[in-house]
DNA sequence: GCCAACGTTGGC
DNA sequence: GCCAACGTTGGC
C-alpha cells in the first residue's frame, strides 16, 4: 500500500453542502443507508482523500476535496426516530450502520461539472459518469485522482 | 432460492 | 415528469 487512496461523495447541497463542510471542519459522514456505500466507507483509512460532489443540483459536480480523519463510527441517526435517517431493525446491541468522520481541506477553486468529467472520463474510468449510477460513494483510481485534482486547482 | 413488484437516486 | 439502474421486499 502506498499512499492515501480516493474516493469521492455525494450530497445534496440544500442537505449538507461544502460550505457547511467548510463551516463545520470536520462532520460525520452519517446517514448513509446503502450497504454498498457502507461497505466503501468501511474500507477507508485515515487519510485517504475525498472528493465532494454537489448533487441532484444544477449543475452537479465536483466543489472540493476533504480527508478520512475517523474510522467505524455507529451512526447515531440511525436510533433517533424523530430522524429521517431512523432505522427501526436497528438496535444499540447491534448497530447496523457505521461512518467515517471527514475534514475539510479546500473548496475546488474551479468547479468541475459532470458534464464536463464526462468528456474527460468514460464508464469504465470514473464510475461516477455512469449512466443511472445511484452509489453516493464512489472509489477513484489514483491516476484518476490526480487529474482531477490538477483540474479543481 | 427465485422473481415480480416496488422504491430510490439522480441526471436530464 | 421521465426513466435508467439498481436495491429491497415478500410471496411462493
Amino acid at each position: 500500500m502506498t499512499g492515501p487512496n480516493y474516493w469521492l461523495m455525494k450530497s445534496e447541497p440544500n442537505a449538507y453542502s461544502i460550505e457547511d463542510l467548510k463551516k463545520d471542519g470536520v462532520t460525520l459522514w452519517d446517514g448513509i443507508r446503502n450497504y454498498q456505500a457502507r461497505n466503501f466507507m468501511r474500507r477507508m483509512n485515515i487519510g485517504d482523500k475525498i472528493f465532494f460532489y454537489h448533487s441532484n443540483c444544477k449543475p452537479p459536480g465536483i466543489v472540493g476535496f476533504m480527508e478520512v480523519v475517523g474510522l467505524n463510527i455507529i451512526d447515531p441517526t440511525q436510533f433517533k426516530k424523530e430522524s429521517v435517517y431512523y432505522d427501526p431493525k436497528s438496535s444499540h446491541e447491534k448497530p447496523r450502520w457505521d461512518c467515517v468522520k471527514v475534514k475539510y481541506l479546500f473548496k475546488a477553486e474551479k468547479f468541475l461539472s459532470l458534464s464536463e468529467l464526462k468528456i474527460l472520463f468514460n464508464e469504465k474510468e470514473l464510475l461516477l459518469v455512469k449512466k443511472g449510477n445511484r452509489l453516493s460513494i464512489i472509489p477513484v483510481e489514483m491516476k484518476i485522482a490526480k487529474l482531477i485534482l490538477e483540474k479543481i486547482k
